[in-house]
DNA sequence: ACGTATCACCCTACTAGTAGGTAGGTTGGT
DNA sequence: ACCAACCTACCTACTAGTAGGGTGATACGT
């Protein structure tokens, strides 16, 4: 039995994917889990304290993501691969959309410890895409222009854009554009 | 003396584009011009019709940029480098983001309208762009891989997705995707 | 030139609904 | 006896939206 605890942080996870931070409301959580508005805040007093462990929720999983990739495959190219299939599952699962993009929205509104845990999430999958094309370019896999840093950004934020757009306009376009990046990075 | 309908829909925009189109109410409007919230309200009877006259408004504002870059240049590199530079204008007028962007997080509860005209924003300036790729492509001076559809909707999202984190990363990372955009574009 | 009807624009004052959050009590396992 | 988990019942603040009244300019018939 999963408690409650987690579940809670699980669907507060999918409706923030499925929209916004303000944009899910505690009486949502209540409705699906069938328990009552006052039950949520027992485990959670302020939504400000849900964000914060929604935020340790997604670096966790990113974390756990990329080690996941990083014991799997061994070539730096198999990696990137494995990183951009991460990013279709996420949007294959109706109209979801990058954990990261979805604090986005109200970042100027959000509070300070949600803010600091998502710089951090954001800047550990950058580092770690960075290395994956570090060694890949050095190993001739990987093609691209600039530095890894940048690279690495540029892709994030693709694959962000995109799997925003993804919503209005369909997979088609979000497929393309993953396949642009792919296409983009392969060695002739 | 610029009419109020037309002021409503600019402050409007104005805070859309710094949070989303739930985040800001007639309330915030009516405070920043100092008018009632009920008079907001006489110009725009629901906030699904002040939602229409965004889209109908960004919908204006890209057209009229684009046809303004395709005067201003003739070489497909340079209209690429102007309209690299119009979002970033954007994100210069402190933290703002694509305004496109700015309806996607609550894309499936905006209104029918709504969705319509964003849409068919998004297809006008991809298809503009993917005309400025084949030319430049036909006569060498822009390099891509792929369709100039896909590589159009490849900048578009990058744009959009990195001007998002650069609320929480500031403008360098935005700078550095634009240039890397913009470097694995150049020909050799 | 003069009342008067009309209209856009703005106002005060309200509604119903929903948000986050709190007080305090019940229940059941340890 | 304690305590976590849950409950009912409530609060305040804010949301979009409505009803109806005031004002000042413009148009119109005489």
């Amino acid at each position: 039995m999963p408690d409650r605890k987690t579940e809670i942080v699980e669907v507060a996870a999918d409706l923030l994917q499925s929209g916004s931070f303000s944009s899910f409301s505690y009486q949502d959580i209540s409705d699906i889990l069938g328990i009552r508005k006052a039950s949520i805040h027992h485990h959670f007093r302020t939504k400000e304290d849900l964000g914060i462990a929604l935020a340790d929720y997604y670096r966790e999983w990113y974390r756990a993501k990329l080690d996941e990739i990083t014991k799997l495959y061994d070539q730096p190219w198999d990696r990137l691969e494995a990183y951009l299939a991460v990013a279709s599952d996420i949007m294959l699962s109706d109209g979801k959309i990058c954990p990261a993009g979805a604090f986005q929205p109200e970042y100027n509104v959000l509070p300070e410890r949600v803010r600091t845990v998502i710089n951090g999430m954001m800047q550990y999958v950058r580092g770690w895409l960075a290395g994956v094309l570090t060694k890949g370019r050095s190993l001739g896999t990987i093609e691209f222009q600039g530095t890894p840093e940048a690279q690495a950004a540029l892709i994030m934020a693709a694959l962000q854009g995109s799997l925003q757009n993804a919503r209005s306009e369909g997979p088609q376009l979000y497929r393309a554009v993953v396949g642009q990046i792919r296409g983009g990075m392969k060695p002739r």
